[in-house]
DNA sequence: TATGAATGAGAATTCATTCAT
DNA sequence: GATGAATGAATTCTCATTCAT
């Protein structure tokens, strides 16, 4: 679920045969969309500073000055990435929410967000910074948003711990959710780094479990 | 434990007061350590790409030119503190074997490792690349070691569930460590950016439990 | 003789009155070309290691980072060179063979050679090197040919040596041409430094008689 | 027959076992010899600019810091080799008056001249700058001694053409050993590269005979 | 809208030289 | 006299960005 539609395998080089109808009228806005694309992926492995903008260019197929025309600079691709990021994320999370408080349905929604190429890109972005200041706001709203969502869909339960501890629990499974991410990024850490949906369904059900429907 | 002493706040412009005698003769591993250890916080937090060798330099308060000199290139330099800190890494975690089986042990020891500013920079990093793919085997190996020690620490016990099932898990456990470096190296999001060891054992004994000990 | 035209006294600035149309679109080539023609110079008077590409861009009139642009490196700016000088003299000592066994023939030829400052840098840059081993094999692969033609030019008659000697006798007469540019790039030793093409082709005629086609 | 004694095969690394006696008082005159000497080797071979000091100590086996302890700077190296090359040239070459007329005398003399490392690297400091312009005017004076010398052994003689034509042809000759020593030093070029004083006394006497004595 | 050409700032690295034992 | 340490000036190269078609 990228920003921009198209993009079936992983990293497709959008030759210019690509888009063989509508030359020129209303191109940009697809130009655009590629840069988008690939900027995610790259910005997410490679992080900002190791990305160069012809490297995005490139993978999209498209001249390394339209990013400046489009965005006018690396640093506002890398918002605009960030941006789409979140959008998507607040989105895709707001039906935590209606998971109630069944942990076993907490961990196999993380474990479908894990499996998922494009949403460990997203959750990679979120730790990559361009070293603007102004966007650390962004990030920083986004996980406090997110672990609240998270604490309130168990809070209402049971022994109600401090505020502040049930906070700390679910910053604690969104750690979980990132340091899967950043790890399966490596490669070659096995098990982990091919195991499926599946695999991690029961471990992270178990580990919600025991952090927020906390007997204790 | 950094190679050489000091240190408190981050990056120290190392004041002509820190070492008033013994200005030259012998002075070079003094300086080789200061390098090391301004390196590692620095790439630690802001990436390889992201740092200059000036910044490192003067961060330790001394001449570029030195980082070739003792190092080679930023590259070698890069290579040097991950070597390091992976011998810190598999000295310190030596002990875990000797925690026996007991989670709540793992956990208060995990929260330690956390909360030290020392050992955070350590963690990530592991997480950095400088690109070469020579130091790839290196990461993954430290990876591997660390999570195959954590299983076989609680592997004696009870259920013996599939090795591979147990390794993962112990990866997961891993994954919190390494999610809850990266959260807390935003700064920002509370309450975790600010939890102390003691706010953090108690959770992540719960979760080692979960994870590695349990019922399942 | 050289890649692009121009090209008076040494070390032409480029003036923006050079080329005052054509400003951007496909005006490559052309850059590529000015840097070639500066880089030729530089090189063959001040050698590899003491030329600068900053002083070649600026002779050429040309920003620094096109070198890198049109040839990836100094080295391959060089290797460029190299190989155009290669082309040109197997081009223009293709008229040997022609010359047939008459030494004033090619003892005017030589002269005309040598007086020329164009095939001066040709030859100088023959004897400098960048330090790569890999461009060795086609200096001396030009420097036998050379002297192969110059051999067989001559060869069919009389006496018919043994290869060899001849062959050395060859190489001597390439040495005269050598060492002529060597002494005459020193500026100042007279008569020879500012002898014309009528002052040597004499001389050179006697020597090539008397090395290749001579009683002995 | 270098500017300092010892030194038997071709760059020796002089390890610092070398001088067992003597350990202090005096041994300054030795270090400076020993500089003196891969000095000379590295800046024929290699050229002024590419060659570091780094390299000419190592050589040596000796200090960097030596090098402008004993002569002030590298230029300051490089001067001196200059200077002991010159002096040693004009003496050996004071013997060309007394080889009379006779061309097979001169032919054999350079042949042997031609056929010494020492001398090949003496005549290939002669065409190296190192871009002090102060420098210019000892290796014009030499060259300038050498060829009227070289007229004059022969000028006595018969025919007496105009002085001027006759110092060009010395110079010509001139020339075949420059030539010669920088096409022997690339190293390759067969027969030439490996050709013995033998081989080239015949060769060159003839020529020295066509150019000097020259019935014409 | 798109593109090749050009630019200038900044990065790592090398190197001659100087300092302080 | 000799040496390891340190320094600052250069040099090559990369890269984001802007220009002119």
């Amino acid at each position: 679920m990228q920003a921009s539609g198209s993009q079936a395998g992983p990293t497709p080089p959008a030759t210019a045969a690509d888009a063989p109808s509508a030359s020129r009228r209303g191109s940009g806005a697809r130009t655009r969309g590629l840069l988008l694309d690939s900027a995610r992926r790259r910005f997410a492995h490679d992080g900002y500073a190791a990305t160069t903008v012809r490297d995005i260019a490139d993978d999209a197929g498209v001249n390394v000055a339209l990013i400046n025309r489009y965005f006018q600079s690396k640093e506002g691709l890398f918002e605009a990435c960030l941006k789409a990021v979140i959008d998507e994320l607040v989105h895709t999370t707001g039906a935590v929410g209606d998971l109630g408080r069944a942990p076993e349905r907490i961990g196999s929604y993380a474990a479908g967000l894990l499996a998922s190429d494009d949403h460990s890109d997203a959750l990679l972005l979120l730790l990559r910074s361009s070293g603007d200041e102004r966007t650390e706001p962004m990030r920083t709203g986004l996980l406090r948003t997110f672990s609240e969502r998270l604490a309130s869909a168990v809070g209402r339960e049971a022994g109600e711990p401090a505020r502040d501890e049930l906070l700390l629990r679910a910053q604690l499974v969104l750690s979980v959710a990132f340091g899967v991410t950043v790890l399966r990024a490596s490669r070659g850490l096995e098990p982990l780094a091919s195991a499926t949906e599946q695999d991690l369904a029961g471990p992270l059900s178990d580990l919600v479990d025991a952090l927020l429907t906390g007997r204790r």
